[in-house]
DNA sequence: TTGAAAGCGATACCAA
DNA sequence: TTGGTATCGCTTTCAA
């Protein structure tokens, strides 16, 4: 084959004009039936494919969603990589693309998305790892590009009322869940390990922690803190231990503190980490573990509706429950 | 601002015609300079850049390279999410971007690289994770679309002599630096653990370690193999010490491994991992880092030479020396 | 050096 | 239901 077949191809081996091959294709319902199965054929046998770029020149769509690839942070890297999966794969079923870019900060991410946006390069873009004070959704929102956001609008007094869509993982629940297994379990001093700094995210977790346990058991003994750092963890527990404290059980804001909580904690001490990346998995520690496949699967229904084009302007939210992992 | 620019904007706003800023933005050196500042200043005003599909459609190139996203598999996903990270930066580079896909498996990634080459999505492929009896190669090659493969050709009898371009981390030099170290650190008994099945990437690791072992150290008691999981490793080493074995030192083919490895024997025995994972850092397990940044602008620098666009074909490849990451 | 005109491949609009 | 025609934004070829 010289040449790749076009839809004057087609339309001159099934004997109709150009148009009809293009209804066959996009339209199938409005083009009788003996001449569609005649259309369909014609492109079978040339193995006809609409030529993506032309498409897009002419429907002014890209069907392409802008993702930012993230720096690997250590070993919670794992959940960006399979929520970029399961986002593939939900875009391709409504036949979008993702495109993936870097940028050093914020700043720079915000440089690339508006060269994308300029270059008609994609419909919208998927957001990640938002945080309290977060510049993209109003940079975004004022200029009318569709986007979703994979986490709260932190700041926001009111994240029901985001002036965007959102889809985010209840944390507090997966920490609540975790804690109450484990006092069904018989354990009564279960203590929480977390980060320092207000994230949004850190501060939700432990609030599941807290709301789980029982309400006699004064839990400021229990309530550890210190650094993501596998390290920093380990001395953090360590350090509670040598100042007598003692626990039965110890929930963590991640795998990264689980991992340095067992090390100090060793495995008699039920420990439970957050994210279930491979580490936990490869070292038989319990986790909770985000839903990835159904957020990534909202972000795009968010987006794009039950169409195959991205909507205009919404504004819905999803907030799903994680499950807890438990292993031995 | 109703519309996004185009080039008839600028073209009015600087008082020239259409072809002539198309001239300034893609061979500037032929307009004169007065006339191509004031362009230049019309661009800047208007916000203007050029319309990606459209550019796509006239030039018959989509300056796309796709790249399968693969399943996450386990603690070393973290690899292929460093090079996909140095992948889109290189490609930056040359104006290209990447577009992701995902497959259950070889037919499957087939599949879906016809269908993007039919429809003109993609200019290339950067191949990852090759193995014996690859069918992808030759199927690219045959018709004609140009790529470059992250990994040796492994079953041919003469990987120079491939008929197209790979790139590749020389795992047996990295094992052999590694060994060496520890000889000159005053080890003898250092033993290697690696994968049982003959994968090219394997048996490469164990030559590493094998040629830089003295002559006259006896190293069947020394080689030890077990599948790539952390429990599996933890055993081997286990059952090999409970054997009567003794290790001054291990060197592994993977992370994975050294971890096993590193429970068994505990922080008084030196082990090297293989890809410098978060695990790895996270545990101050040494390990053999891939020079993934170099990897990726090899590959880039293989498929489109110096130029902008992808070569209709290359059979260069590069071959590079990766860095062993020592800790305590 | 600059301008006019012709497509690239597909779709939307309108008339038949 | 089908076919002709204009157009999307850009680059390339050919004249001026």
């Amino acid at each position: 084959m010289s040449h790749p077949a076009t839809v004057a191809d087609v339309a001159r081996a099934a004997g109709v004009s150009r148009q009809t091959v293009s209804n066959v294709l996009n339209r199938p319902e409005v083009v009788r039936p003996s001449t569609r199965s005649r259309v369909q054929a014609a492109v079978q046998e040339l193995g006809y494919r609409p030529h993506a770029s032309a498409r897009r020149l002419r429907t002014r769509q890209s069907s392409t969603l802008g993702v930012r690839l993230e720096p690997v942070h250590g070993i919670s890297g794992a959940v960006l990589d399979r929520f970029l999966h399961a986002l593939v794969d939900s875009a391709d079923e409504r036949g979008m693309r993702i495109l993936l870019f870097t940028a050093e900060d914020v700043d720079d991410e915000l440089a690339h998305i508006e060269h994308l946006v300029e270059g008609s390069d994609v419909d919208g873009f998927v957001l990640t790892s938002t945080f309290h004070g977060d510049p993209r959704p109003a940079w975004l929102g004022t200029r009318g590009v569709p986007f979703v956001m994979f986490g709260r609008p932190w700041g926001l007094p009111d994240v029901d009322a985001a002036p965007h869509p959102w889809v985010d993982v209840d944390g507090r629940a997966g920490l609540h869940d975790a804690t109450t297994h484990l006092l069904a379990l018989g354990h009564r001093r279960i203590g929480f390990l977390g980060w320092p700094s207000h994230s949004g995210q850190g501060d939700e977790r432990r609030r599941g922690w807290q709301g789980a346990m029982p309400p006699d058991e004064p839990l400021d003994a229990l309530d550890l803190t210190c650094e993501d750092d596998v390290a920093a963890a380990r001395r953090t527990v360590t350090g509670a231990l040598d100042g007598g404290a003692r626990f039965d059980a110890l929930v963590c804001a991640s795998d990264t503190l689980a991992l340095g909580a067992r090390f100090a904690l060793g495995a008699s001490v039920p420990v439970v980490g957050y994210d279930d990346t491979p580490v936990a998995e490869a070292l038989g520690i319990s986790s909770v573990e985000q839903p990835l496949v159904e957020v990534a699967s909202a972000a795009v229904e968010l987006l794009m509706g039950s169409g195959r084009s991205v909507l205009p302007a919404s504004t819905g939210h999803r907030l799903l429950a994680p499950r807890v992992v438990w292993r031995a």
